[in-house]
DNA sequence: GTGATCCGCTTCCCTTTTTGCAGCGCTCGG
DNA sequence: CCGAGCGCTGCAAAAAGGGAAGCGGATCAC
């Protein structure tokens, strides 16, 4: 849409921090972007850029203008999704912020399942800890999150709620995989792997742990659930994630950990707050609640609707 | 705004139904006009306008489309004030749309205490029938709507409702001026005067006269209360307002006339929903909601705060 | 210090885009 | 059948935008 290019060079310039850099990457000359730059702030009636020595930054006023252009090309898109749908042609596209733990099972099967009722539609699927996937939203940079125990929720607005109980992973031969449900004590005297502090499993299990006798002292930390999964072959650890990450196979076990000792994790669904979604990921969205609601029932532990 | 030029052309267009009547209201020619249209339908991939004999017709690509453009408008506008706002100037516009009971005392006395605080804003006042109100909200005509007895309900955000009795107004030495409170039979005993049908006032009269053996036979029959007010001077005649409306003067009483008799009047100050309004019509919703409030408190009846 | 570097901004010149003008073909009301 | 009104289209003029080069200033490594 040529009528946003100044939106979107502003956007450059922002995120570059600098205007030849961004002048490189939208392939114009430096020259050129300045007096897109200027003539902009001229017409707008204020400056958005404070001057560094050693490049731009956005200022307040700036901040204001961006949040509003992001809205803009995303309000745009939405607008020409609904009309490729009154058009009959049915295409769009979903972006998707999600845990890790939703990276291996559930949102492959989810995103082929719409897929084959809408061919058309494509996705983008950014895995992210649970801070930087309300960013994401924010910044209109995904349309939906599907995220473990999100941190700010003010403008994350919860589409879907479900409850999900740590498990503790193991490999088969592992002598705790006798028991079906295991004590957080007996999973930490042993060797641990443990998931880095921005994802919502550590956080849960730091809380589980502070305050009390035991200690979360973790062989291994790492930012990879997969890569956590395969370690617990080795040294007979364990490591934890919750069941929509989880499939028994051959060679690994998972068993939850009593709820007693650690609080179950809240996966929730959502959206930026406020935000009209386009109609893909509205309807991705709507697929996703029913899923979500079914793990929630087969689990015996119904998910909150949302409140609308 | 340069970048919303095309914009802006597309509502001139749609709005004056012709190429070239908008292309002459907008001070370019035809041809150009006519070659930016065509060029925005190839980019946006799919044409707005429907071809007449006659001049064009948005098609409903085209509605969809407006809908947006209005809010792009309305909300970079909005952006502005808050820059404005945080650049201490505290400049900015409200646009209300109210009915007429608004217009004599209520509306004037607050526009006048809130730009003896901020003299920077402007103000434009809209009188509407309550249909039109509404209609002006949803096209971003006004931010703001102050309504007897709004009609339909789906766009219209409240955030604030208000009950009022209906009046009965008649000179000061009317029969029934001596009585505190009037039964509607005796009101439409004699010679009266009513709104035309497009007002909310008439409206509830129709409501507390339909299926009785009272009957609504003004023989006057007018849109502008002003005029009715004054013609209460003669004939006898008896006049219906709110009370919001009102003000008993050397020469014109008004007098409750019965609940039993007349359901009172829903006084409902909203906006279009799911909008975030700039700052100055957002502030004074605000003192608005105050001054209800303490009418309502006055009158014994507590309003209902919005439900945020 | 001091030279190297990176920055925003300006000037000159040329390319690209947009505009205005005139005119075509069309439909409709009289 | 004719004139009025419409959308649309060549063509030349005007305006806007972009590229190359360079200025002055701030910072950093040495």
């Amino acid at each position: 849409m040529r009528h946003l290019q100044t939106l979107r060079l502003i956007e450059a310039v922002a995120r570059a921090g600098s205007i030849r850099k961004a002048a490189e990457d939208m392939a114009i000359t430096s020259s050129a972007l300045n007096r897109r730059i200027t003539g902009f702030e001229d017409e707008f009636g204020y400056p958005i850029f404070e001057r560094l020595p050693r490049g731009v930054r956005l200022n307040p006023a700036g901040e204001l203008l961006i949040q509003h252009i992001r809205g803009q090309v995303s309000d745009l898109e939405r607008v020409r999704g609904q009309v490729a749908d009154l058009s009959g042609e049915r295409r769009g596209h979903v972006s998707i912020a999600c845990s890790q733990a939703l990276q291996p099972y559930f949102l492959p099967e989810q995103i082929s399942a719409y897929r084959s009722g809408h061919p058309g539609v494509s996705f983008s699927v950014h895995v992210r800890d649970r801070a930087s996937a309300e960013e994401d939203l924010s910044a209109f940079r995904s349309d939906l999150a599907l995220v473990v125990e999100p941190v700010y929720l003010a403008e994350f607005e919860v589409l879907f709620a479900l409850q999900q109980p740590i498990h503790a992973v193991m490999a088969v031969d592992h002598p705790l995989a006798a028991q079906t449900e295991l004590r957080l004590r007996d999973c930490l005297a042993g060797p641990h792997v443990a998931p880095t502090s921005p994802y919502g499993v550590r956080h849960l299990l730091e809380l589980a742990t502070r305050g009390r006798s035991m200690r979360l002292s973790p062989s291994i930390e790492a930012d990879s659930f997969e890569f956590m999964r395969h370690y617990v072959l080795h040294e007979g650890a364990i490591g934890f994630q919750i069941p929509v990450g989880l499939k028994d196979g051959p060679e690994v076990v998972s068993r939850p950990v009593s709820v007693r000792d650690v609080p179950p994790a809240h996966l929730l669904l959502g959206q930026m707050r406020g935000r009209t979604l386009p109609v893909a990921p509205a309807r991705f969205a709507h697929q996703l609640q029913a899923a979500l609601a079914a793990m929630a029932e087969a689990a015996g532990r119904p998910g909150e609707p949302s409140p609308s």
